[in-house]
DNA sequence: CTAGCATTTGTCCATATGGACAAGTCAAAT
DNA sequence: ATTTGACTTGTCCATATGGACAAATGCTAG
């Protein structure tokens, strides 16, 4: 009998059902066309229940953004890459699970990140994942101007910047257009990256 | 008198004030929370003249968009570039403008890639503006190569393909976080790229 | 066994929404 | 002046929606 999964003020299990049923309405309808009912359906529990467990529809689907990308974001994977060159293998890797697998995820994310802008406890937590991310980056670039692989006259900071965006940019372009060749952009990236290494 | 204004079936006018306000609501709320009845308030017009206008809710946000798209999209600017770096700076004065004036329209492109999961039509425009852009995005690339400032060894494709992901994904960040130094992305961007010249 | 509690469930309601429509308005053609 | 047809305006309605709530349920501590 886990004390955790069933004591307590309010029942995490149809707290967990209602977001992730949240978060998949949102990734396929768009944010705001979710409705709670839909939500509750899906979830399989009354519609009722989202009065109780949530405080408003605002609330259910900002915590089950915040719990997906809690979930769901990698960082620990992230932290054993060796270089850039890894660096773009991983973003591969994830944009073809993020356009196969997990296109809930992917959809969910881009959604969040417009919502965002009105809402600031959301715009917080994902300008924090961005940070994150790019500091990581940083790190990599600069690891690799160590070893001479990328040339130090770039701006790691900069190349962090541009990487994170060339990343989700390639995403949405994909999701826009699936005959998108993502791996012929990533290639490019890669050989523009290296062409003025030794 | 102009004839055109005010004449023939259906009155340019109003379907205007009509459009104009829905992008603009697009931008603000996100496209699923945009009612008829806030639309038709904005435009300064009664509730009832969207149903004379418009088959409903979905071809007059669908128009609307496609209406903003039509006039603001710059091919001529675009023909008179003469290369990469001249796109680079070309991007940056766009993505200032898209993070100062034309917020609208810019909340407005993310609203309109996402709904185009949804929506056929949209989604067959927008797949052809991103190609008319990546087209011409090779021409530019090519010829620089050609000049001798961009490696030879660069896919032009794949280029344009992570050029045009990087464009959007710096101004989906900037909105996310108006923090983000997207000068030292572009510039980092430029340094990449050129990094390899003679 | 029972009282107390969190949780569940079904129902109710005020409001918002999309869409339809009929009556009204206006300008040009006859 | 009258007619005609496009456009406008206000109103109506069926439905959807978010949220509240009371009654039911089930579990635990005493």
């Amino acid at each position: 009998m886990p004390e955790s999964s069933r004591r307590g003020p309010g029942s995490e299990a149809t707290r967990e059902k209602l977001n992730a049923a949240a978060a998949e309405l949102i990734g396929e309808l768009g944010w705001g066309r979710v409705t709670t009912r839909a939500v509750a359906e899906r979830a399989g529990v009354p519609h009722g229940a989202v009065s109780y467990h949530f405080r408003g529809k605002q609330e259910l689907l900002t915590e089950a953004c915040l719990a997906a990308f809690g979930n769901a974001v990698p960082f620990e994977e992230f932290a054993s890459l060796g270089g850039i060159d890894d660096l773009i293998d991983f973003i591969a890797v994830e944009l073809e699970q993020g356009l196969a697998d997990n296109t809930v995820l992917t959809r969910l994310m881009f959604e969040a990140m417009r919502e965002a802008e009105r809402d600031d406890r959301l715009r917080e937590r994902l300008q924090a994942m961005m940070a994150d991310y790019r500091q990581a980056v940083v790190t990599l670039v600069q690891a690799d101007q160590a070893r001479g692989v990328l040339s130090p006259a770039f701006s790691a900071e900069g190349v962090a910047i541009m990487l994170a965006a060339v990343g989700d940019g390639l995403l949405l372009h994909a999701l826009l257009d699936p005959g998108l060749d993502i791996r012929g952009g990533l290639t490019a990236l890669r050989t523009v990256l290296t062409a003025s290494q030794g």
